[in-house]
DNA sequence: CGCTGTTAGAGTCTAAAAGACCCTTACTAG
DNA sequence: CTAGTAAGGGTCTTTTAGACTCTAACAGCG
């Protein structure tokens, strides 16, 4: 009637997590990056041969978030510098075998992070917005997280998890308008960052550019992100 | 290695459904209204006879969502006008026990509905921010869903769960004011709902009362109410 | 009947924020 | 030295939130 009563039927609902990472890379040859997503190809029924969501099983001795980042980094080498929860998938015809109830998060890694993910005949990266169809329900689940993203870039400071400690605002805006598919006016998104305390700029400038020298800014650690669960630090 | 790959340890972590319920109730005398929730009392260890959300082990044969509202409707006879997913919750230390996944949901119902509801010697409501120690980490929880619902009340269209179908911009507004306990300008509070599409005039007005009879609206069905979740209609 | 108390609801003014757009600055490449 | 380009400062307008004021429409009461 209550948490934690275990019930002799609790085997028959097994429990995952899968994670859905963006990274943005570039496109080959075209100047703009874009958002993509490492994907894993299943190696057993159901959906064998299907490109899915990296994950697996949840071991008892872990906690739910540690067994997804524990997942991603077994299938891919990624350490995600961002992790949340994204959502709890546990509707009965998920899987057409047996019933899995999914635990979802989201992951941002940086471009040169993603440059080092494990690559190969089972792992592989794919445009977030042109994806084949994958398996089971996670399709949809991407296109929720995909909308988390864009939703939550416009109030939260998550988009610096896309760079390193030191970025330009140009930068910056560059993530901004990739992950937001649309182009934003300079001058405006220096002056929205630059009266937010999230973004402090640091003095010094990236000398060596071909114009005039940028300043370079780093996140202020100090400012909480907003909704990161209710166990955030 | 992926999504559905049952493990033979998959029973040792056990699955559940928790719902936090809020309803807006009078305060005994006092005038304004208060959020106030369902707490049952446990049964059983660990934490026999404390006071915990109302929930319990999911149904290999129905959707988690389903088995919130199961469970808060076989325990306190609830069925509430607004059901949302809060959180999954895993730590490994949150029962001293067992090791349990919670799969949290959040509930609103009418005040007419929540006078209707089972209540005897071991379910009862509490005002929802002065509780007693609960049971696992439920009073963390709560926390959550309370900064959730004041979150959201301020741009979604949620406060209407609390009332009927039809209702006057002072009793939404009233809402509002419970929620995020703070009084709100009635002309400011009337001009931002009129220029919302999510609320609509009947053209009806409430008469009887001892002074102007107040125009009377209804919620527009057909607006989106935004993050419900990947799986809204 | 008209006065009064009280709530509904319209209107005004100001401050803050978002967006469109322009201009100056500072570098490199030739 | 000049041209090209990105950095970054500024202005103007539109939108929005908030504080505040004023009128409308009832019931109850003398």
């Amino acid at each position: 009637m209550n948490d934690s009563t275990p019930s002799p039927d609790a085997a028959l609902v097994s429990l995952a997590v899968s994670t859905v990472v963006f990274a943005l890379r570039a496109d080959s040859e075209g100047e703009s990056a874009s958002l993509r997503l490492p994907l894993v190809r299943r190696i057993r029924e159901p959906f064998n041969g299907r490109w899915a969501l990296p994950g697996g099983p949840i071991d008892p001795t872990e906690g739910i978030e540690r067994a997804a980042g524990r997942h991603l980094f077994d299938t891919t080498a990624l350490s995600p510098t961002y992790l949340e929860q994204l959502y709890a998938f546990g509707g009965i015809d998920r899987s057409p075998s047996d019933r899995v109830v999914s635990i979802v998060y989201w992951a941002l890694v940086r471009s040169e992070e993603a440059e080092l993910a494990a690559v190969g005949e089972n792992v592989r990266w794919f445009a977030a917005d042109d994806l084949p169809p994958l398996a089971f329900d996670h399709n949809a689940i991407v296109e929720y997280a995909l909308w988390r993203l864009r939703t939550k870039v416009e109030y939260s400071r998550i988009a610096h998890a896309f760079l390193g400690e030191i970025f330009t605002l140009t930068e910056l805006r560059h993530v901004h308008e990739a992950v937001l598919r649309r182009a934003l006016d300079p001058a405006n998104f220096r002056r929205q960052m630059e009266s937010s305390p999230a973004v402090i700029a640091t003095g010094e400038h990236l000398s060596g550019g071909r114009h005039r020298p940028p300043r370079l800014y780093r996140y202020n650690g100090s400012v909480e992100l907003t909704d990161r669960g209710p166990l955030s630090p």
